[in-house]
DNA sequence: CAATAAAAATGAATTAATTCATTTTTGTGT
DNA sequence: ACACAAAAATGAATTAATTCATTTTTATTG
């Protein structure tokens, strides 16, 4: 049943052997990391554990990550997006620009704060990202959380609640002050309360 | 001449032999790493390398910095209160509130672009401290930022240049932005003109 | 000053990430 | 089905950070 007719259908298949076996591999050594980073924390699992739980020798481990960091982004990033879209979607749509904001935001904090070991070993590793090619996907995480801001400050400012000239500068600095007040929390310069506390009132700040 | 009359005294003495030769010991491990650093980058120099270079055993540097992380701390903040205090003092005082804070972030951001190899490897460890010790030696630093700029945000209100209701509020809303587009920059996530573009628009933004 | 304790220093051994020469698998043309 | 080339996988070898049992140095006490 349905045979591959034409040898130059084969080679344009996205499916072949090759690409669903790579996939497969992806998706073993993403989960065995993932499962490991959390049962164990990520500086006690070692690359030999991932790859022996992923069923593939060491070396093919870095066939598909560069480093043991670069593996620890690529399990966020295979996450993170649905964090934030899902993060977006529960905020109350009825309720101010600034707490809809800030519902959004702990919806992220709060997923960090479910596994801060990685969000730490993530942080760390988002400082200077060895592999050119995570650059553009963490770029744009940071993107999709900047507009995801403007819209609600958009929604507000057409609904007349706030003044604003300029939502997407205004988002932009907003974004800066989650992050970095993030960051602060994860290095223990900060509690998760002051997180909280500060980001209310900066970002109110910037609402008033 | 001058003898030590007293054990007591000896004991009291903080210039004891050991505390002197730990002095020349912990000086001569830093100047070391530093010079390594800068002329082989971080990544390229190796423990063994400082050790030989500082004229002591590979365990001996582990007693004075805990990791090679660590170490790349002592060295920036070996340096990093005179690079705040110098870039606070190089500011024009006649110049508006904006330039003036402009200027002596500016003068911070030129110290990392020297060696920005050393300044990425320092954002990484600085979002998690392993050594609890250094905690409090880098909040010092953020706390100075934070207030030399406050100090300036207060003189222009007191010569009614702005009005702000909050300066310390405002100012650590600065630092958060001046920080993480800082640390977007050494991640080659962002431009150095973008870095200075973004600043100088978002913290013109918190003047209006 | 010698004996003893406490603190520092040492470097060989351990550990774990990463590399790379070799082998195995897959795709393509005959 | 076979041969050849390209891609992927392998795991032993390499490298470098970190640890730790042992030795050396410094301070204290009788």
């Amino acid at each position: 049943m349905r045979p591959e007719t034409a040898s130059n259908e084969k080679k344009l298949n996205i499916f072949s052997q090759r690409e669903r076996n790579k996939r497969d591999k992806q998706n073993r050594i993403i989960g065995a990391a993932r499962a490991l980073f959390q049962s164990q924390g990520y500086q006690q699992t070692t690359m030999a554990q991932i790859a022996a739980a992923a069923d593939v020798a060491t070396g093919t481990l870095f066939l598909y990550a560069k480093s043991k960091e670069d593996l620890v982004i690529l399990v966020f990033l295979d996450e993170m997006y649905d964090v934030v879209e899902s993060s977006f979607a529960a905020r109350d749509t009825g309720s101010s620009a600034l707490t809809g904001i800030l519902t959004f935001l702990r919806g992220i904090i709060e997923y960090h704060a479910a596994d801060m070991d990685i969000a730490r070993a993530l942080m760390k590793e988002l400082t200077f990202l060895s592999n050119p090619e995570r650059s553009s996907d963490v770029s744009q995480i940071a993107v999709t959380i900047v507009r995801r801001i403007r819209e609600i400050l958009e929604q507000a400012i057409s609904e007349e609640e706030v003044q604003l000239d300029e939502p997407h500068q205004v988002a932009e600095m907003m974004f800066s002050m989650y992050f970095q007040q993030q960051q602060a929390w994860l290095a223990n310069l900060s509690s998760r309360e002051r997180l909280e506390e500060n980001l209310s009132s900066m970002l109110g700040y910037l609402l008033r």
